[in-house]
DNA sequence: AAATTCACG
DNA sequence: GACGTACGTGAATTTC
């Protein structure tokens, strides 16, 4: 058939989807020879996926996959750094792009590509032809460069999120009309391909004055008429850099193609060579599927493995992730059959939906539940009548719900059951919900644990992260269901039938996770980390969270209103110093005053050219001037006031009186813990003032806060791991560590230590902790560089222990792209093996997780076995910072609980590891923070 | 949304 | 030989 009227095309970016399917998927390889096959296999069950979805009216009569050619284009003619700053391509990946070549016309889709062009070019050449004769075209990619070809009947597809853009998607995101893209990518550059545009200006400005002028050709002839004086500046002396920038973006849309529209037809595939490409590959799920779906026997694969070692999982066969399958439990009996399905495989997903993100006060909506891959449904509870205004206290319930008391009666025994797992992802948060509707979800899994457990430093563990990459399947976004900013609904509000799919998704995905993860654990030798430190922590935390602490809201309006007092006065003094009134508040403003307008020392920085005004500058020009004392004082009141005393009182809770913090497990890479809103593991303590804001965290009337911390955690574990028996010997003796190696350094005996020199060997002793540099070791002592590398070098002289431990942590994550803990915790340095700037953080990082890895690892144990061992006094822990537990307790049990806590804290460690130091913790009381830390 | 600054261990 | 560094976090504020 002739390309015409009717038609329609499909384009395909070849490109995109090969890096798409290599990131998004874990390194596979061939069973029988080890190639590299992982972007292969993903491709070609993205092309599996396309080909199946294209029924239907609106499928393509005309399709092609298109790839970039050769690493020269024209581009690269008219500037040399265009796309310089890409990455090499993968090792991996390289031998995989002749293969997807393969792939594409195995599947008898038509593979263009042209030496020295992009697939962008070739795309646009297409579709203009396409246009022009009349037809339909579907550009089936994310790339944002492709969007000036839309209109017309040029739309594009985005494929992992299934969202079409046409004419209003790319004035949502551009601003302008798709013949004006260009115009707006020339203004504000592209970091990714290197185009420089105007600095500067980003999109958003972009757009601006390109709707002002009309064209950018307009704009930059009248550029003098631009109020803002930077920007004049910008676009009347980068004019030649922003005209080389369209030419960059701009798509050439004239190519001459040894190829027609015609040659692009659609056609079946033929089953003997695709099944043939398939089998060559060893894709067994992918061969088996299609093999059926053409109603031919499946070729047999042969079972070979290379020196038979790590037999890959044969890949699952699911049914796809379909929102449309999952089911509206309207009534009991619904819910009945769903808990008896639960009940008889022993484990359910289970997922909830809520009105807020905040577990302490927001309420249930309703609940998903998952049994099987791609069997799930959703329970609504409370959603509210469609036609009900939320103006007037509209709140009809919908129809089709089951009573909130008379559902959760039905599903508490499902959840409180010993004999079902409960499978969740980010089990803190539902099992917070579900306590306080009094329901006592156990046991439980965590898909987010597992994946910390196994991957942390990798990727994030949130489920669309891992979705995409273990499923190959982005999830429905809430922003399309709730919507976002100001007309943001509530998920009660979510008509149903749309709050079905997106809900039971959820459980859908979440149960895939634990399928595809729980059986990987054991491999991934992180089991007994996931059991013991991960998943215990899960309801020991949600009870610390929800006991939240006592604030006194009195304590921190007095303060604040001091502050502001403060902060008055030092603005006046500074503004008067200044000779001018200016924003203390702005760096920016801030350096000019002090470098441009009084010619202070001191340098730009930074690639915003703004000057440095952090403390250790504004410390160092202190001896100058008066000044910038004076702005570090305003600095430090401003600190507690908007922060601490102002912000703090947001987060009491009316009902409790209390704050109640939440704790990310899987947040910080090393094991630690992370707090968050209102953030509590950095309330000030080192300073005079600041400390006093640790006033307002009191006891309950009769009770008492508890503070036990660990004493030097951090350094006992570095003599422990380092294996030094100086330091060993010191920790075992009670000795003052940091004057010990002080003494030991510096050849001075301990009688004759001065407070300097200990000083010195301390910052020492932390450097090493962060895998020592000279540079930041002079930084952070003041002194010269030289200096400080002589300091390390006699260190490791008289600690040879610590350089065998850095020498050999490197080596270990060289060799296995990780490093571990004392307890096994993983922790992956993906970027140890870089090169550049990169290398040296991930160096000081792999040096740096063992230690606060296994710091974190102890502390975690203490709160894992903590709830049982005071189950029976009076006293309940509140707080986790990093190395101190706080507890509050009634006066009369103080004793009991230190003694107790203590022993669990100082014994976390054994039995499964052993140290040759002993962990000490250091108890204080009061009844307040500040009296007992 | 990014950059800057600063609070904690 | 130069580069640019202390490790791990979260939050408020200004600027673009």
């Amino acid at each position: 058939m002739a390309f015409g009227k009717g038609c329609h095309l499909h384009l395909i970016d070849g490109s995109a989807y090969i890096f798409r399917a290599f990131h998004a998927l874990p390194p596979l390889s061939r069973k029988s020879d080890g190639l590299p096959i992982g972007a292969v296999s993903g491709f070609c069950n993205m092309l599996q996926r396309y080909v199946e979805g294209n029924t239907g009216p609106d499928a393509p009569t005309h399709v092609a996959v298109v790839f970039d050619k050769g690493s020269h284009t024209f581009r690269n003619d008219l500037y040399d750094q265009y796309k310089a700053n890409r990455d090499e391509m993968p090792e991996d990946l390289r031998p995989q792009i002749p293969l997807t070549r393969r792939a594409t016309e195995a599947f008898n889709i038509a593979c263009k590509e042209i030496e020295g062009f992009e697939a962008d070019d070739i795309m646009a050449t297409l579709a203009c032809q396409a246009r022009e004769a009349g037809g339909r075209v579907t550009l089936l990619s994310s790339d944002k460069d492709l969007m000036q070809l839309v209109g017309d009947g040029v739309e594009m597809l985005d494929p992992m999120k299934n969202k079409r853009i046409d004419r209003e998607g790319v004035m949502e995101k551009f601003g302008v009309a798709p013949d004006r893209v260009v115009d707006v990518q020339a203004l504000a550059g592209d970091s990714v391909d290197n185009v420089p545009g105007a600095p500067g200006i980003g999109i958003k400005t972009a757009a601006l004055l390109i709707n002002e002028f009309g064209s950018l050709e307009e704009l930059l002839d009248r550029a003098e008429e631009i109020k803002q004086p930077k920007r004049r500046q910008t676009l009347i002396e980068k004019r030649d850099q922003i005209e080389l920038s369209k030419k960059l973006v701009q798509l050439d849309h004239g190519m001459e193609l040894p190829f027609t529209l015609d040659d692009l037809e659609v056609r079946d595939p033929d089953p003997e060579t695709l099944l043939g490409f398939l089998t060559e590959m060893e894709f067994r799920t992918l061969t088996k599927r299609i093999s059926e779906k053409m109603g031919v026997e499946a070729p047999v694969i042969p079972d070979t493995t290379p020196d038979g070692a790590n037999p890959s999982e044969a890949a699952p066969d699911w049914p796809a992730i379909d929102p449309e399958a999952y089911e509206w439990v309207r009534d009991m009996d619904a819910l009945e059959r769903w808990i008896t399905q639960a009940h008889e495989r022993g484990w359910v997903a289970v997922d909830t939906e809520t009105t807020g993100l905040n577990e302490m006060t927001c309420d249930l909506v309703g609940i998903s539940l998952a049994i099987e891959p791609g069997k799930a449904c959703y329970v609504p509870l409370i959603h509210k009548a469609s036609g009900s205004d939320d103006l007037f206290g509209g709140d009809d319930l919908a129809e089709g719900q089951i009573g909130l008391e008379t559902a959760l009666d039905a599903l508490r025994p499902l959840l409180e059951d010993p004999a079902v797992m409960k499978i969740g992802q980010n089990m803190k948060y539902d099992a917070k919900v579900f306590a306080r509707y009094g329901i006592a979800i156990a046991p439980i899994d965590d898909t987010m644990l597992m994946s910390y457990a196994m991957n942390a430093g990798q990727h994030g563990h949130g489920m669309d992260t891992l979705s995409e990459r273990y499923l190959s399947h982005s999830p429905i976004p809430i922003k399309e269901l709730l919507g976002s900013g100001k007309k943001m609904i509530t998920f009660d509000r979510v008509p149903i039938a749309d709050a079905v799919k997106y809900a039971a998704e959820d459980a859908d995905i979440t149960l895939r996770l634990w399928k595809t993860f729980k059986p990987q654990l054991h491999k991934a030798r992180v089991t007994r980390v996931y059991e013991g430190l991960e998943r215990p922590l899960v309801p020991v935390l949600a009870q610390m969270e929800r006991t939240g602490i006592k604030v006194d809201r009195d304590t921190l309006s007095r303060m604040s209103g001091a502050f502001a007092q403060k902060m008055a006065q030092l603005e006046e003094e500074i503004h008067e110093l200044a000779g001018e009134s200016f924003n203390v508040g702005s760096p920016k403003q801030l350096g000019e005053i002090l470098f441009d307008k009084m010619g202070l020392e001191g340098g730009k920085k930074g690639k915003t050219g703004a000057y440095a005004t952090g403390a250790d500058i504004l410390e160092d020009l202190a001896t100058e001037h008066d000044l910038p004392a004076r702005v570090l004082d305003w600095r430090q009141v401003s600190k507690l006031k908007s922060t601490y005393t102002d912000a703090l009182q947001e987060h009491i809770n009316p009902e409790t009186g209390r704050v109640h913090t939440s704790y990310s497990i899987a947040g910080a890479n090393t094991g630690r813990l992370a707090s968050n809103d209102p953030n509590l593991q950095n309330i000030p303590v080192r300073s005079e003032e600041g400390r006093r804001i640790r006033e307002a965290f009191v006891a309950e009337e009769g009770k008492v806060l508890v503070s036990l911390d660990y004493s030097q955690i951090e350094l006992r574990i570095l003599a422990q791991m380092a294996d030094l028996p100086a330091l060993k010997d010191a920790f075992r003796q009670g000795h003052d560590i940091h004057a010990m190696t002080a003494s030991e350094m510096f050849n001075v005996p301990l009688d004759e230590m001065t407070s300097d020199i200990r000083r010195q060997a301390k910052a020492i002793n932390f450097g090493v902790i962060y895998g020592i540099s000279g540079f930041g070791l002079a930084r952070n002592l003041r002194i010269p560089r030289a200096e400080a590398q002589g300091f390390i070098d006699r260190y490791f002289e008289r600690f040879p222990g610590i350089k065998t431990y850095m020498d050999d942590t490197i080596a270990f994550a060289k060799e296995h792209k990780r490093v571990e803990t004392l307890f096994g915790r993983q922790i992956h340095t993906p970027e140890i093996s870089a090169k550049g700037p990169r290398a040296g953080f991930a160096r000081r990082a792999a040096i740096n997780a063992p230690i606060q890895g296994t710091a974190a690892d102890i502390i975690r144990r203490a709160m894992v076995r903590m709830p049982g061992a005071i189950a029976d006094l009076p006293a309940k822990m509140l707080l986790q910072v990093h190395d101190e537990l706080l507890f509050e307790v009634e006066s009369g049990a103080v004793d009991d609980l230190i003694g107790t806590a203590k022993e669990v804290m100082e014994g976390a460690a054994a039995p499964v590891v052993h140290l040759d130091v002993p962990l000490v913790v250091d108890a204080g009381q009061g009844a307040n923070w500040a009296e007992a830390h």
